[in-house]
DNA sequence: ACTCCGATTGTT
DNA sequence: ACAATCGGAGTA
């Protein structure tokens, strides 16, 4: 599952929600295994729940969960199905559409640096749950293509369980990596 | 039915 | 350091 994340990295994300455009490229990433990553969505004691089901569908289907009562959190599932796997989109850089992403943080930076921040900036909520991402609103594409000199991995942000496994990867000095608080 | 708390962010 | 904010997951 790494592997995908890995590959992520410099996908570029091209939304058209609200009638504006902004392409992204895809800096910093997480990967999520089934039932035996103890900090994925997928560890449940009841296994699918509402919640997690398109986690165990097919690959390159967009997974939107709300956070802390109040922030989107974009991932891609990246498994075959039946087996629990996502990509959480953790930072981007905004390449085009920079005023549109900017307007839909209110100013504030940093403007994709973040998965809440990402997902604001992008303009996607909950409603794309589920989506394609082949597909308008929110496709992926090719990007960049990266020396996997510039590519640094570390332990995932913001989580207690299996914190250390060595499952983020992002860019190296790219401004649009998320720092661990 | 009820409690606990989170794959975060912004402000103090 | 702390608040904001609420639904999913498990039963404290």
């Amino acid at each position: 599952m790494e592997e995908v994340a890995r590959a992520l990295l410099g996908a570029r994300l091209i939304s058209t929600l609200d009638g504006e455009r902004v392409e992204a490229v895809v800096v910093e990433t997480e990967a999520y295994g089934g039932p035996d990553d103890p900090a994925s969505h997928a560890a449940t004691v009841s296994g699918v729940t509402e919640r997690n089901r398109l986690m165990w569908g097919p690959a390159g289907i967009l997974y939107v969960y709300r956070i802390y009562g109040m922030h989107w959190c974009l991932n891609v599932v990246t498994g075959r199905e039946g087996e629990a796997q996502a990509v959480l989109l953790r930072g981007a850089e905004i390449l085009v559409g920079e005023e549109a992403a900017s307007r839909r943080r209110e100013g504030r930076t940093p403007v994709a640096a973040g998965p809440g921040r990402l997902a604001q900036a992008l303009g996607v909520d909950g409603s794309l749950n589920g989506h394609d991402l082949r597909e308008p609103p929110l496709a992926l594409a090719p990007g960049w293509s990266l020396d996997p000199a510039a590519v640094g991995v570390s332990g995932r942000i913001g989580i207690r369980e299996a914190a250390e496994w060595p499952l983020r990867f992002y860019v190296r000095r790219s401004a649009g990596v998320s720092r661990p608080r």
